[in-house]
DNA sequence: TATTGTTTTAAACGCTTGTTTAAAATTGTT
DNA sequence: AACAATTTTAAACAAGCGTTTAAAACAATA
């Protein structure tokens, strides 16, 4: 796995850490430029156009996010024992790649903004069986009843919003990066206990 | 109470509507001054700059948020219903002021973003008594022990995640609007009586 | 009505934006 | 070494940006 340092490559790089940073109407083409270390007009060479790069960058970002789950619903273990893996994972994850799921929101809110094909991405994590899986605990009681909606918007609510909201919470707090981040450990723990409990009511092994 | 319709107002009101819609980033001044039917000068003459009359919109999104939740804390109820009543009418909140968490959220990550004074917004919910409440309940057992942080990240995250990703759920699942927004009803329930047996473990009165 | 002060307008300001151009530099090939 | 193709550059383009200006329209007062 050889590092591609061609100009190309690093101009990609450069906009993905821009546009993820400061969102598409939040940069320039020369900022973008400037940070590869190259000519402006070097991003239209290859990319032909601000919003052709951006296309791309979206795409690589969405799919770093849901692939990243792929591989957890593969394992070999319980639906209790794969949630908590997942949620442990996501944190993991967001504490890499904090500003991933606030750039992605946005931009799909963005008027002409960034409607991409999802379909695909959200049928791997189906052909994971975790969806299946729910449904057949469900059916059996022993799992709450609910939607893929809300179960999908639970997980998600819980991982994303304390990463999105961090400085908004910084701010309420007055907490500075470090102690926020302290934070979040703990939270985690709150957040799949809770869960887990409220998917799993009968479940005793909840620790 | 008569309707303010000068152009200071209108201009204003335009202003709050656009800059909420598209963020300050995304609009222009002429944008808003057309919003409003008025002259692009206008805008400047009353409100000295774009950035100034930001400011101001900023400021009200975030009181408007924030002192919706003030008197809902002041009622004479008992811990639990307090909670179940805040959920419920953040959602109601969150129904007519959809735009409102995401342009909070995304401004203040901004670069040079809106850095305004929350203490005496916080301090006044602070005053309702209902963070020494948790504090009393926690002491005597009848709450679980958790963080300040955790317990506001808990039922924002729940509350206001659904709403910000609203097109992006909406994409995901393939539904439209008002499938979405029917969604979010029975989700509000779940969310509730999840955060109620979470943070109140050994209340029984749990529906 | 004449003279204020205020509000609104069209036009322009300098600057930055995304994008294009045409020449220069570099690379590859024979 | 000579030519061709590719890559990089500096400069320019028109369009749009926030903001300012100076004159016009309006309102108020005397």
């Amino acid at each position: 796995m050889k590092k591609d340092t061609s100009t190309e490559a690093k101009i990609k790089e450069a906009a993905k850490t821009v546009f993820l940073a400061k969102g598409f109407e939040g940069c320039t083409s020369r900022e973008i430029a400037n940070a590869a270390g190259m000519n402006v007009a070097l991003v239209n060479y290859y990319f032909r156009s601000k919003s052709q790069l951006f296309k791309l960058v979206f795409q690589s970002a969405v799919e770093d996010i849901v692939l990243s789950t792929v591989h957890i619903f593969k394992t070999e273990q319980t639906l209790i024992e794969k949630m908590r893996y997942f949620i442990e994972k996501e944190y993991e994850f967001l504490a890499k790649h904090p500003e991933i799921p606030n750039f992605i929101i946005n931009e799909m809110n963005r008027e002409d903004g960034c409607f991409i094909e999802y379909n695909h991405l959200f049928q791997q994590v189906a052909e994971t069986g975790i969806f299946n899986e729910c449904m057949t605990e469900q059916a059996a009681g022993r799992m709450r009843e609910i939607s893929l909606v809300s179960m999908i918007l639970l997980i998600m609510s819980n991982c994303q919003y304390p990463t999105i909201s961090k400085k908004l919470m910084q701010s309420i707090h007055q907490i500075s990066e470090d102690e926020y981040a302290g934070q979040l450990i703990s939270h985690r723990s709150h957040v799949t206990e809770m869960i887990i409990a409220y998917l799993f009511p009968k479940n005793l092994s909840n620790t």
